[in-house]
RNA sequence: GCGCCCGUAGCUCAGCUGGAUAGAGCGCUUGCCUCCGGAGCAAGAGGUCAGAGGUUCGAAUCCUCUCGGGCGCACCA
């Protein structure tokens, strides 16, 4: 039973003896510090139930309180009812001498019950190289997965990609159209088609890998061939520009499997076995309003072809016979209006509500000077992910990606990417870990050290120290909170607030002002405190950069910039 | 027209299940340090939380409406 449980379960026992029983207990962290280090709002909440005024309930609550064993120094009763609490110090040790014990598993929690989870995001079609706005994706999705896996999900990581129907044809015909303007014959890639460089390229390779052999030929073999070619080339250039984005995937779903191995069919028998489903006008309908959708979808057309829907409701569905009671789509808010439908067709199946669950997250605009970037070399009308990343570093891409919540538009600022200093909140949280190996490295001591949690932590007294020891305790918690909402910017934000206030502590004890407030001061018992608590600084830094992907590196290397 | 998301400081954005004086970074102002017009440290100014009602002890947060922005509304994927 950690300390804050028990602080609750003594206030429900205050709060029975004063009539009132089954009380919920809520504990927070007040935002101002002068509030204390946790707060309860109960007798506000109580007040109505024992028509008293809040403020008496909470003196009498408090005067009720037995607080040995809680870790508790003072309650007191503030604002309208408010009772703040603050910790002993024993209690602030005690918080770094768990950070110093866990190392490289602090924020992991043991709550998990290792169930299956899928996630499924990127979901790219093989027409071309991924653009910039597929980065946001393909890190929220990696950061997801992390953040379950460190609340003790097993996460299952897949990307869906449809191989055939109308887009695959006109890439094909693109690529038949570049191959042959390459042997010298007027060809026009078609309408819709893809203009981008790249599909140059697949016909150059297609030529060196076959020949001239199929000049003028555009038979449905030939165009069939050069389809293959270019998914199996597209498909690979997309799989390298991820593996170096750091982003890696168990498994890769092909919408045509869903039809090769008859579950298209299987799933048009169960939804016809429902009832839900009508003819109309020659085309197959399921009834998706029945649940909520706007109006009902078409699943087979009158010319006998599934439409989306189908194979889409076919897809989800085998998540399900998979094993995966839970699962996760990570898509771009354009394609929202495919939810409600999946929905619905998978509830007819007599899936749960809500299966599967979605992140839906906007649109990226690349700025640069405050104006829309639009740099292109290889994909014509978009900037690539890895133009990208090239240019700001993979740390820095993710970082940014990640920094705000997924419903919302996110501006990506290469100026601010770009710059190098602690105005970058990428290098401002790296620089923070480095300064702390630094120190390490100065002082001659190890940057991890097991028996740290012996140091002398009672010498850590400075309001600043305790305050920074708090920070770094809240770790695991927002850990949580941002895995159970699928919100990787609350990991950003408290990087970011924790590296500040590794910064402050290190830059009051600078030689020129503080000296005697330096981690490596003559002091040897100081000294080692302090060391314990840079060690504590160190773990957490490195363990949130590593949770969203990024590096921990020992010491910053700026680029000189001319 | 209907549906979903968003509207918080000059800019980009946080704000957990409604809680105490609405926060951060950038930019700006003022000091300090310094080998420079670069970088660092400290402090400060800056808000009708788009607007109007409602719910309640209490609303940026929940409900309704209005205004503004994005996206989606096919027998296309």
């Amino acid at each position: 039973m950690s300390a804050t449980d028990r602080l609750r379960s003594k206030l429900a026992e205050a709060a029975e003896a004063l009539g009132a029983s089954g009380a919920e207990v809520q504990l927070e962290r007040p935002r101002n510090a002068e509030h204390g280090d946790w707060a309860t709002n109960l007798a506000l909440t109580l007040a109505g139930r024992l028509k008293k005024p809040p403020r008496s309930i909470a003196e009498e609550l408090v005067g009720r309180l037995d607080l040995t064993g809680a870790g508790v120094r003072t309650a007191e009763v503030a604002g309208p009812g408010f009772i703040n609490f603050r910790l002993t110090g024993a209690a602030v040790e005690s918080l770094l001498e768990r950070i110093l014990a866990a190392g490289a598993a602090f924020g992991r929690s043991e709550a998990g019950t290792d169930e299956p989870m899928m996630v499924e995001w990127v979901s790219a079609n093989p027409t071309g190289p991924l653009h910039f706005g597929h980065g946001r994706q393909a890190a929220l999705g990696d950061a997801i997965c992390a953040l379950l896996e460190w609340t003790g999900w097993s996460v299952h990581r897949e990307f869906y990609y449809n191989d055939s129907g109308k887009q695959m044809e006109l890439l094909a015909r693109s690529v038949w159209a570049r191959y042959q303007q390459l042997l010298g014959d007027a060809a026009e890639v078609p309408e819709g088609g893809y203009h981008g460089e790249y599909v140059l390229d697949v016909a150059e390779r297609f030529r060196e890998a076959e020949g001239d052999a199929y000049r003028g030929d555009d038979s449905d073999v030939v165009l069939d061939a050069m389809r293959r070619f270019a998914v199996a080339m597209l498909r690979a250039e997309q799989d390298r520009d991820l593996t170096d984005f750091r982003v890696r995937f168990d498994e890769h779903f092909l919408e045509s499997s869903l039809y090769s191995e008859g579950r298209v069919d299987a799933t048009i028998r169960g939804l016809k076995e429902t009832g839900l489903t009508y003819e109309h006008e020659g085309a197959l309908w399921l009834r998706t309003t029945e649940f909520g959708d706007q109006k009902d979808r078409v699943m087979v057309r009158s010319n006998g072809l599934p439409t989306y829907f189908l194979p889409d409701v076919a897809y989800h569905l085998s998540k399900w016979e998979r094993g995966f009671r839970h699962a996760i789509n990570v898509q771009g808010s354009d394609h929202h209006g495919t939810v409600p439908r999946v929905h619905a067709g998978l509830r007819a199946l007599g899936l749960p509500e809500g299966y599967p669950e979605y992140v839906l997250h906007q649109m990226v605009r690349l700025e640069r000077g405050g104006q829309e970037v639009k740099i292109s070399k290889r994909a014509g009308g978009y900037t690539t992910l890895r133009e990208l990343y090239e240019i700001v570093g993979v740390d820095v891409a993710r970082y940014f990606f990640l920094m705000r919540k997924p419903e919302a538009h996110l501006v990506f600022d290469l100026d601010e990417a770009l710059d190098q200093s602690d105005k970058n909140p990428v290098y401002k949280i790296q620089y923070a870990h480095a300064r702390m190996m630094s120190i390490f490295r100065k002082a001659g001591a190890p940057a991890e050290q097991p028996g740290d949690g012996a140091a002398p932590l009672a010498r850590l007294d400075t309001e600043a120290e305790r305050e920074l020891i708090k920070q770094l305790a809240r770790f695991p918690e927002v850990v949580q909170r941002a895995a159970a909402d699928r919100a990787p910017h609350v990991v950003c934000d408290y990087l970011e607030e924790t590296a500040g206030a590794a910064n402050s502590w290190y830059h009051a004890g600078n030689p020129s002002r503080s000296p005697e407030l330096a981690v490596l001061v003559d002091d040897p018992e100081l000294r080692e405190a302090r060391l314990a608590l840079a060690r504590g600084v160190r773990i957490v830094l490195r363990n949130g950069l590593r949770l969203l992907g990024l590096s921990a590196p020992d010491r910053m290397e700026r680029e000189e910039q001319e």
